[in-house]
DNA sequence: GTCTATACCCCGATAGAC
DNA sequence: GTCTATCGGGGTATAGAC
């Protein structure tokens, strides 16, 4: 036996392994299904090993969420700032998503979209992560709103997000070939429709 | 003990209690979360019962997924006949949505996009219902798409549907008060401009 | 910090009387 | 069909040597 489920999983240190293979297993097989066991044999781990770094299963969870979390935030900041225009920025979610899938395990969709489904009672401790990032995406469209249209951003910017949901969703089903460029389409004639009419 | 969770779940056959009580515990709870334990309880049921009727829990929740999908099925097609305008009869999605969760359980979104979260693997029995229901909005979206708009309805149905989408993630994250209405109100727009331009 | 071994619990499913 | 009692298995978490 013995064999490497994960080559890059050896490379790093333990706790950054538990990380790596936590990601990627909850994302693809979801959390309940995925045992303690199966992320401590992928990350070439021992049992005492992940109790000491983490509160256990849940710990580990929101720790993983953190990170996917942090960046994704920088990943996200850095697409805005490469953007020329304001309507470029605004578009900036879908490329980062893009990015982050193709930079890291692309896993089936949002972690975030998936944790809430598989865990709604709002007082699990991963609860806080989710809401953390409801607020960035929230605050950061509302921004980069203002700066496409003065008439009614909140609004553009809750239209943005719903199609940004609906790829996301779209994404887990996978009905459709390509969610994210036609979300990225429609985003892009939500805002444009803005800009002419105003 | 022996208090009354639920004061409807007497009054049908067991099967019917079996079938309500897991639509509402795997929607409310999520699937992994809820055991067969807690469904019996609630539909005042032995296990013995459940074993008869269902090949198991697996069983029952394909079972409550089919009866969800044919209630889904009947009352949207209601939804699109009381409509007068092609325009409406698209537009009749959102409202049978909403009627729906006022009749059945509310629960927190959409239990296929739920299920094929929690259950990932496309070889389980209930990636076929997931599958009967995709099939079904596609193809009713593009029918009726085709009565709005001779220019590439495939678009508009698919733009339709994305919004759908997002409205469903967004009542499963629950970060903004009236995803549906809101994702009406877009699809609205959307269908307006194609009807305009061609 | 990391290993092997194991405690302890809950879950899904079944057995057998009625 | 419905009840009570229970079996077997896999789950999370811990103990104790190194």
């Amino acid at each position: 036996m013995e064999q490497d489920t994960d080559a890059a999983a050896v490379s790093t240190s333990p706790r950054n392994r538990l990380l790596d293979a936590a990601d990627e297993l909850f994302s693809r097989d979801g959390i309940a299904r995925t045992s303690v066991d199966q992320v401590l044999h992928r990350a070439h781990v021992a049992p005492g090993t992940l109790y000491a770094h983490f509160s256990g299963k849940d710990g580990l969870l929101v720790a993983a969420l953190r990170r996917r979390l942090d960046r994704w935030d920088r990943l996200w900041q850095d697409a805005i700032d490469a953007a020329a225009s304001p309507a470029d920025k605004l578009l900036a979610l879908f490329d980062a998503v893009s990015t982050y899938r193709g930079r890291y395990t692309p896993g089936r969709g949002c972690a975030f979209l998936a944790t809430s489904t598989e865990l709604p009672d709002p007082g699990h401790p991963a609860h806080a992560v989710i809401t953390a990032e409801s607020t960035l995406l929230l605050t950061r469209l509302n921004q980069l709103a203002g700066a496409v249209t003065t008439d009614d951003p909140a609004s553009l910017a809750g239209d943005v997000l719903l199609v940004y949901d609906g790829a996301m969703a779209g994404l887990q089903r996978g009905r459709t070939p390509d969610p994210l460029g036609q979300g990225r389409a429609l985003a892009s004639r939500l805002i444009r429709t803005r800009i002419e009419t105003q």
